[in-house]
DNA sequence: CGGGATCCCGACGGATACTG
DNA sequence: CAGTATCCGTCGGGATCCCG
């Protein structure tokens, strides 16, 4: 169990920030996250992943992997059978980003109420949601 | 309200899965993250945070913010004098929210290499980063 | 100063068809 | 089964102008 820090020097804001952005911009995308989190559990193979997943694309799912692939995170494992079968795998690195990435799943599980109350209640103040934000689901 | 376990057993995954996608939906455009880590600081005015964020436009950072006001992540307080002046700080929420997310920025900050390299020699391996669909650039 | 209203573009990502 | 190749719509988000 790590640490983790209350604050965060404003000194030290810049640099970090970029690094937040820069790993943001990678796994900040639709599918990268869940895909983490099931790798998380055990290795699957492709179309595992896609079932599992509920709604991903066979173009995104692999465009995901790839770069996920890429990035360190995951494994691709080719078994020439017929038919072929793939295995991915979070890698070591893949395992550190799940424990911070869980933990956020974990704080989204427990205080989606508590958002979903704020927004109501904003809605109500305000008359309507707020036009232009983040993508629906 | 269920116990919090370490592991994910993979029945629970779907409800998990979407909480996590719609927070990471919310959380996961270019600037809220950033916000919320700035905010987490100190409370800031919106000429602060602009400069702060380095980049952001003010209608995106108008927009980020309404939308962190809407989920009950931060305060807007309105001061009315000539210039106008409105402050912006974390709310409880936004606070419980700044912890796993700060321990993601530090994960971001701390690994920032390990992802690099890994680029890298996927890079030299396949003979370039990856496009859409697995080609490469 | 802190926005609101518009215009616009590029990417993200879905649907579909084809292949080894 | 596990991809590849295309087409195409959506919308995130930047630029610009205006206003109290």
């Amino acid at each position: 169990m790590k640490p983790r820090r209350p604050r965060v020097p404003a000194a030290e804001m810049p640099d970090s920030c970029r690094a937040v952005t820069e790993i943001l911009n990678r796994i900040g995308d639709k599918w990268s996250i869940n895909v983490v989190r099931h790798l998380g559990v055990r290795k699957m193979r492709f179309s595992e992943l896609r079932r599992a997943l509920d709604g991903v694309s066979q173009k995104m799912l692999t465009t995901t992997l790839r770069t996920l692939e890429r990035d360190g995170f995951v494994t691709r494992t080719v078994h020439p059978t017929i038919p072929p079968r793939v295995d991915y795998e979070l890698t070591r690195l893949g395992y550190d980003l799940l424990a911070p990435v869980a933990a956020l799943g974990q704080w989204a599980h427990d205080n989606r109420s508590r958002v979903e109350e704020a927004r109501a209640a904003f809605d109500r103040r305000a008359g309507g949601p707020v036009r232009k934000a983040g993508r629906r689901v």
